[in-house]
DNA sequence: CCTATGTCAGCACGACTGATATTC
DNA sequence: CGAATATCAGTCGTGCTGACATAG
């Protein structure tokens, strides 16, 4: 594949992302967790994680994820665990609270976005759905560590 | 389809959109301008517009985007016109040098994600490129209007 | 007179850098 | 002792609401 053709490519999925990303912003609503902070609890409600690798995987800084994490702290929905292994480590796990509102708020979310979903036709759903697997292969560039480094 | 299906895919695309948006703003290069300030100069670039479609368009308030449109001005980038039509609205668009920033900006990010989009096999890229239609069209929900409303 | 458009003022949230404690 | 982990303090960008001026 040519690189003009690459370059091309990249300017239309650019731009199918921003349309993507404005209807995925429309879902935050009044009174709820935000986008981030619904991502960082997903993250999390598997198994606990420690602060650095939340901030990772969210691609934001070590103070910016501590700050989330207090907050959410506050909010009685992640708890801060001491680890074992590493004194230095705080391992950040949902509480139950944590766990019952995340599964409300994905509740919501998927609900709207399935709303969305169900105006599309069976062969759009299908082009959409196989674009998923290669939408996240993308982002995991060479070294598996998320491609993320904020500027500045 | 049921709709326990649209949830499901729902939910499966939540997440490949969270991997997209993260590798998007990984592009955002040190002492260049943000994602949003690029998205509303691509706006303008092909025909000047209100301040009001602006704001409309990029899914935030009127006041702020005033203030972006303030900022890009004294950067130098756009500048405010009379709309000869109506004395209450101001017309945006790109100076000559916005141009030119607009223009590499563009090629900088789009160069950044062929080079992502060069690591996958023609197949996947197909995948992708035939979800990007679908990706639009998503986002334009019943009444044409952007589906954005901000919370709070 | 009422609505539409835009701007100004003040505020809130969430990211950042730099400095600091604690542990490996 | 140097590196890693987390936190604290302070700043900045960018969104919001509410109030206001001006034009349709």
């Amino acid at each position: 594949m040519p690189p003009s053709d690459l370059t091309a490519l990249a300017s239309r999925y650019r731009e199918g992302l921003r349309h993507a990303v404005y209807l995925v912003r429309s879902m935050d609503a009044e009174g709820e967790y935000s986008t981030a902070q619904v991502s960082m609890m997903n993250m999390i409600s598997a198994n606990p994680l420690r602060v650095g690798d939340i901030a990772r995987r969210l691609g934001i800084r070590l103070p910016s994820a501590t700050e989330m994490v207090i907050k959410l702290q506050r909010a009685g929905l992640v708890e801060r665990l001491p680890d074992a292994t590493d004194a230095r480590a705080v391992l950040v796990s949902l509480t139950g609270r944590g766990q019952a509102v995340l599964a409300e708020a994905n509740v919501r979310r998927n609900e709207h976005l399935a709303e969305q979903l169900g105006q599309l036709d069976d062969d759009e759903r299908a082009v959409l759905e196989a674009a998923i697997p290669v939408m996240l292969k993308l982002n995991l560039s060479p070294g598996d560590e998320p491609a993320i480094i904020h500027a500045k």
